[in-house]
DNA sequence: CTGGTGACTTATC
DNA sequence: AGATAAGCCACCA
């Protein structure tokens, strides 16, 4: 377990419902800004060991990032479920949902 | 060790 | 807005 994976982890977990975070915003408050990919990977292997929020996870478009339909519908029925509602084309608006508590230190 | 791969990102066109 | 390309880094065969 590096210190980059166990804050990866711990902004995963913080994440509060309503609001989603993208894997470079979580990448970059973790220290590294080029790391979004073992983000994803983290993010995949501590979901299956923890209960960390994985939906509330997505690309820098805003977009839910997986590929098969069926995963994204179920994705974003849990996200509907916490008061996230995408646009026509599962587009989030991350103006209004992305988490920027843990982004700016306060 | 080498090469392929990925729930990514940014830059171009 | 959608498609392509290149960059980046850890993991696995």
């Amino acid at each position: 377990m590096t210190p980059f994976s166990e804050k990866v982890i711990q902004i995963i977990a913080s994440i509060p419902a309503g609001k989603v975070l993208t894997y470079g915003a979580i990448a970059t408050a973790a220290g590294n800004p080029r790391a979004a990919r073992q983000v994803v990977r983290l993010l995949h292997s501590s979901t299956v060991k923890y209960d960390l929020p994985w939906h509330r996870v997505i690309n820098s478009q805003g977009r839910i990032a997986l590929k098969d339909a069926t995963a994204v519908c179920e994705q974003e029925a849990m996200l509907a479920a916490e008061g996230i509602h995408p646009g026509p084309r599962g587009r989030i608006n991350l103006k209004q949902y992305l988490w920027t508590e843990v982004l700016s230190p306060h």
